[in-house]
DNA sequence: AAAAAAC
């Protein structure tokens, strides 16, 4: 087969602003709890494309009429939480879990989001940078404990996993907020007797919507609406249309904050409609990958040899912890199935399990109890497990309707599983026959990636170059927590 | 032809 490195590593066409000083290349630290981007931000005297607040190497901030004052502080960011002013109570919750310094996002985000008048937004930064913590401060700056159950703030999620794990962070920034009382809104989660008491409530559309229409949760003092992976809650069929009826139900005058570390322009244009006149963040589409991961890809003569070369890897996998990526939920038990016989440890996880279950697959994979974690596209966004140094797309990600076209976001959304605040991690795709070559292919041309190809004949050549990665990683001890503080 | 998300 041909090497794909050579076929993919194209000269970048990429239509960069010439008029932006290049970034310089320092390496990524591990710095407060923002690795992000490489400080390479400088702002560039634009001022032609109307709206076009700023325009710097790797990101465009675009303020909405309603705070389009360019003298504003708020365009400019903050490099401290102390100058968002937020109560006490929340920067202890900071402090005690070691966050010393906003992130990119947060620093750019943050005070757009948290002042009056209440604005929208759309920002769109790398996984593993702190959208979380920049919606959830949002989120507790804009609730009034003194209401503590009383529906105040509604966050959606596209998954029973992320849901809990937003409720997770939410509840650790805010712990020493008092009469905070946060709900997750999932499958099994909200009495029947008493619905909704809490003033901060995350959870999955159908049951949030389920609740509304039940008359158990009261949306009518809700302040701020948060729909996280924005992108894939409004583009998917199901998903949208109850997006769009939750917003129908809500007062006209919520706000609305929608983050993803993906949004393609088809989505980006119902997101605009959705969160209308909204501050918003972007990155362009070759910024979007983290640096910190290294790419690489596996060159199987043939379907069935994808499993044994998944065998030899586990002692690799077991360096940190792994996730697998499958496209359907039957190969995640199957592959299961067979590498306990053949005597490995793993788990599976996808959505024909039950909750409890899942909860609990989560919370072993969460604490190291499991270390290798076989699972569908249910967990490709937002889980936040700081220990994951690898991920194997044993399947390429396709986009439905026959496997034609290959799913570009969802690459990028399950790479980084692994890479987060700062660390490095390794991902490797598995490529077995023409098609899936040439989806791999175009999905490294699209962001531009170079990636490291390795084969299933030389153990010690990928050995070494896995081990490279994942030890540089163990020898740094700066790394920062992840939202959940771990 | 998939996954997810409601009862």
């Amino acid at each position: 087969m041909a090497d794909l490195a050579s076929r993919i590593s194209k000269p970048s066409d990429a239509p960069v602003d010439d008029k932006a000083p290049a970034a310089p290349d320092a390496p990524a630290a591990a710095e407060g709890n923002g690795a992000e981007g490489n400080g390479a931000e400088q702002p560039v005297d634009d001022g032609v494309q109307r709206g076009l607040i700023e325009t710097t190497y790797d990101v465009e901030v675009k303020l909405s009429d309603l705070q389009a004052d360019q003298e504003s502080p708020l365009y400019s960011g903050v490099s401290s939480f102390e100058e968002l002013g937020l109560p006490k109570s929340i920067n202890d919750g900071l402090l005690a879990m070691n966050f010393k310094k906003p992130s990119k996002i947060q620093e750019r985000a943050l005070p757009l989001m948290i002042s009056d008048p209440p604005t929208n937004m759309i920002a769109q930064s790398q996984s593993g940078t702190g959208k979380t913590a920049a919606f959830v401060l949002t989120v507790l700056s804009r609730v009034d404990l003194a209401k503590p159950t009383q529906p105040q703030a509604l966050l959606l999620a596209p998954s029973r996993e992320l849901a809990r794990q937003i409720q997770g962070v939410i509840q650790t920034i805010g712990q020493f907020c008092e009469n905070l009382v946060v709900e997750a809104a999932i499958p099994g989660s909200i009495s029947r007797e008493t619905g909704v008491r809490a003033s901060v409530v995350v959870g999955t559309p159908g049951t949030v919507m389920d609740l509304i229409r039940r008359r158990q949760f009261d949306v009518s003092q809700l302040k701020v609406l948060v729909i996280d992976e924005a992108d894939n809650m409004l583009d998917q069929q199901g998903m949208g249309d109850q997006c769009l009826r939750v917003k129908g139900m809500l007062p006209k005058t919520i706000q609305i904050l929608l983050f993803s570390a993906t949004f393609p322009d088809k989505v980006m244009n119902f997101a605009r409609k959705y969160a209308a006149n909204a501050n918003e963040i972007k990155l362009r589409h070759q910024e979007l990958t983290v640096k910190g991961i290294s790419q690489m890809y596996m060159d199987c003569p043939d379907e069935t040899k994808k499993y044994d070369v998944l065998c030899k890897l586990y002692g690799l996998m077991t360096i940190g912890s792994s996730v697998i990526f499958v496209k359907t939920r039957e190969s995640a038990s199957e592959i299961q199935r067979r590498m306990e016989a053949d005597g490995h440890k793993v788990s599976a996880l996808h959505g024909a399990y039950e909750g409890q279950n899942r909860d609990a697959l989560l919370d072993d994979f969460r604490s190291g109890r499991s270390k290798v974690l076989i699972t569908t596209n249910v967990l490709a966004r937002g889980i936040d497990v700081s220990s994951v140094s690898m991920v194997i797309n044993y399947d390429i990600p396709m986009k439905g309707f026959g496997d034609r076209e290959p799913d570009m976001e969802t690459y990028l959304h399950r790479i980084g599983r692994t890479g987060r605040f700062g660390r490095v991690g390794v991902s490797i795709s598995f490529v077995y026959d023409q098609k899936s070559f040439n989806a791999l292919s175009q999905i490294a041309n699209h962001y531009d990636i170079d990636l490291v190809q390795l084969s299933p004949d030389d153990w010690d050549m990928t050995e070494k170059k896995v081990q490279e990665v994942i030890k540089s990683s163990r020898a740094r001890p700066d790394y920062a927590p992840n939202a959940l503080g771990n």
